[in-house]
DNA sequence: ATTTTTGTCAACCATTTGGTTAAACTAAAT
DNA sequence: ATTTAGTTTAACCAAATGGTTGACAAAAAT
């Protein structure tokens, strides 16, 4: 009945349509150069994924789904504020050292289309603040960190974590530094961010 | 929303032009929209600015620098660490409150031509790290703040500030808040996080 | 007053781009 | 051996896009 579906062909594909995306975004991608990429012909990113817009949208949720659960994880476990920051943190530069395309992409296509996250924020395993907000109120209470606003304190942390993987060129030429100075600071900051956040919310 | 009668053709086409490639970047921009905004013929922006390349470059050193001078204020003053860090959040996110389109647009044409800012590199005026990295040791050697590489501060200092302005999408949707609400948070800011900066590095 | 320069526009052009089609190929099922 | 269903390609198409041209008028310059 069913298809022996050729998955050699639909997922490179895809993995061309990510490296391609992700660098060019979807206003400079070209359906050409991502058949080229994938060695075949452009008639199959039609076949396989009907539009360019439905292929770019298969490679946005990718992208989006293996950051989002990052974010849960600073929200939704059971840790002190203090330990979630650190794990986080040191997690989170370790996954994005990995991935350094993905907040710059994530972020720039928000931007060009803010509506999309609309789509996004049905799906089950959306970052939610809550769980969060109810932690740091309470500790703050026990007196074991400084008043905060929990939304604050949420931003600044990914401000910290993020901010320098999608703002590179310009945190390169401002440093003046080389790409391998860079990648040592941003492997530094897996302990100092953390640092920097608890020495400001710790009383 | 009116445009002046006086405003000549030239500068209604770089008007016209910031906002477009503003809004959509080199790539999604479009010259005829470019053309429509300023109520002019397509032509015209050809015979003044002869590409869309030119066109481009004309509104992107115009956005870097408009921004580039408020970075030299943290660096380049003779206050105290301190004082600059809560003078410059203040200014800064007053600044981008005004220009809320600003950083997202320079950082996401950076990093689709990361080449760019060598461009930039080359004027006066472009900020430079040597005397803050200077300040910043001799108040560490003061026990006045507590030891920290001075750009790791820095990318602290600018991530704190700039990144809300260029996620604010992922933001609004994660905290899962209005658009209001998410201007009151950007105005309280302004004291925030130099409160937040501050209490990580005052001994 | 006449020529030259500058500014403006409608129409046009060449190329690129996302998308389509019809035919051919392939391998398994009948 | 033939049918069937999925897969692949070359050729094509219409629309969009950056850019050009030639005519023409308003200003400047002579």
């Amino acid at each position: 009945m069913t298809k022996p579906k050729d998955e050699n062909t639909e997922s490179s594909i895809l993995n061309a349509a990510k490296k391609v995306f992700q660098n060019k975004g979807m206003d400079g991608a070209r359906m050409q150069e991502i058949a080229d990429k994938a060695g075949i012909n452009k008639a199959m990113l039609h076949y396989y994924y009907r539009s360019k817009q439905l292929l770019f949208e298969a490679v946005f949720k990718n992208a989006f789904a293996l950051l989002a659960p990052q974010l849960n994880k600073v929200l939704n476990d059971d840790s002190s504020i203090e330990d979630k920051i650190r794990n986080f943190t040191s997690n989170y530069i370790s996954f994005i050292i990995k991935h350094p395309y993905l907040p710059a992409f994530i972020i720039q296509e928000l931007n060009r289309n803010p509506d999309f996250i609309n789509k996004m924020k049905q799906k089950s395993g959306f970052p939610n603040l809550e769980k969060f907000k109810k932690q740091v109120n309470l500790e703050i209470e026990q007196k074991l960190i400084r008043p905060i606003h929990a939304e604050q304190l949420f931003i600044n942390i990914m401000a910290l974590n993020i901010f320098p993987f999608v703002a590179t060129p310009l945190i390169k030429a401002f440093a003046n530094i080389s790409d391998k100075a860079f990648k040592q600071l941003m492997k530094d900051r897996k302990i100092e961010v953390a640092d920097f956040i608890i020495n400001s919310i710790k009383i």
